[in-house]
DNA sequence: GACAAAAACGACCGGTCGTACTATTTTTAG
DNA sequence: CTAAAAATAGTACGACCGGTCGTTTTTGTC
């Protein structure tokens, strides 16, 4: 690997994690070649403007997520326990990959809801690939017969990720101790109400 | 009223809409000065910092917020119904208030979540005061004898509040249009656990 | 080890940020 | 009606914003 595409990534990496504490719009590439100890505009030339480096760490965040999150779940077999895992491994990505902030999507989804133009869309359709992941596991699972027939699986998807996004608002905000057992008691609730 | 609570009113009006979309850090003195057709330095005047600004923006919202959902809720009967209010008021308010960016405690709750300071501590403050209004009703709920006797009321809230964040991501980010379909469904979902 | 290409740098641009101080206008009270 | 008080505007500030440019340093190849 070249050097130039190793700082890139050095530079990305860092970016995913500053920005989930401070947002996509919050992270300004003075402070982010700050961190890295390297020149703002040392920095700026690997991207050539602040629009292309959101749109670079939308992107590096989604390799990161699927690495982290989706693989290694679909090493698990069909059905229950991939959702489990699928579950479970996005409960522990955050602080696995060392990003700060916690899941970065709560809060890319959170500023850019009404900040129209190419990161928005970006976001949009990523987070639709996702949910689209989320429910095709719960319709395999459906067909593996874990679940009942007559589920609806993009509700069951949708409440799933409501039940990820009420962990981050209790657990990140609130500091709440039991955040991550009422979120796994509600995934437990979910589950059986499925079967 | 003398002009100047007058115009401090107009201005906060106007910061909890504005901030609704671009959030209290995205929140410029110049910016909103701007659109209320005033000048930076006389809206300054008014709150002699920023923080000061936001910390009275927060104020602003949560009385909005008790006057159009929770003290309407609670006109309501006690128990299931004044549950099933305080959720579609929830549902209306940000439309009700014409706050285009939707919900501005799901804004504010993203952004703060990693920004120690006085703003975090008020916000944090004001949500568990909400979590417990919300799980207060429902202890009600279960002495009416509507909701069974064994339930963990507060987990009850934390499903509720899941909900509503996850309505907050379908309908504004993603723009699914039968996202308040599903939430509604859900919602009624927990209701039959809850009996 | 020479040398071109790639990468990183420092200085600087116009503009906006929050904030401070002063001046002017408007509101209010006697 | 008028003078004090309150509200608003004007101006200036240092810091930082995204971005440009020319220069220097590092890298990879022959």
């Amino acid at each position: 690997m070249s050097k130039g595409t190793d700082t890139r990534h050095a530079i990305l990496d860092r970016a995913v994690a500053l920005s989930s504490r401070i947002g996509l719009c919050g992270l300004t590439l003075g402070r982010l070649a700050t961190t890295l100890e390297m020149s703002k505009s040392g920095l700026f030339a690997h991207f050539a403007s602040k629009e292309n480096l959101q749109l670079s760490v939308l992107e590096r965040a989604t390799e990161s997520f699927l690495g982290t999150v989706v693989r290694p779940a679909f090493k698990a077999p069909r059905g229950e326990p991939r959702i489990r895992q699928l579950f479970e491994n996005w409960l522990r990505w955050a602080e696995a990959m060392n990003i700060p902030g916690g899941c970065p999507w709560v809060q890319y989804a959170a500023e850019m809801d009404d900040q129209p133009g190419p990161v928005r869309d970006l976001l949009v359709e990523q987070q639709k690939g996702w949910m689209g992941i989320l429910a095709e596991c719960v319709r395999r699972a459906v067909a593996e017969g874990d679940f009942r027939k007559n589920l609806d699986c993009d509700q069951f998807a949708y409440e799933l990720q409501s039940l990820m996004l009420g962990w981050h608002h209790s657990a990140r905000l609130l500091g709440d101790p039991v955040a991550e057992t009422r979120a796994r008691q509600g995934f437990e609730t979910l589950l059986k109400n499925a079967r």
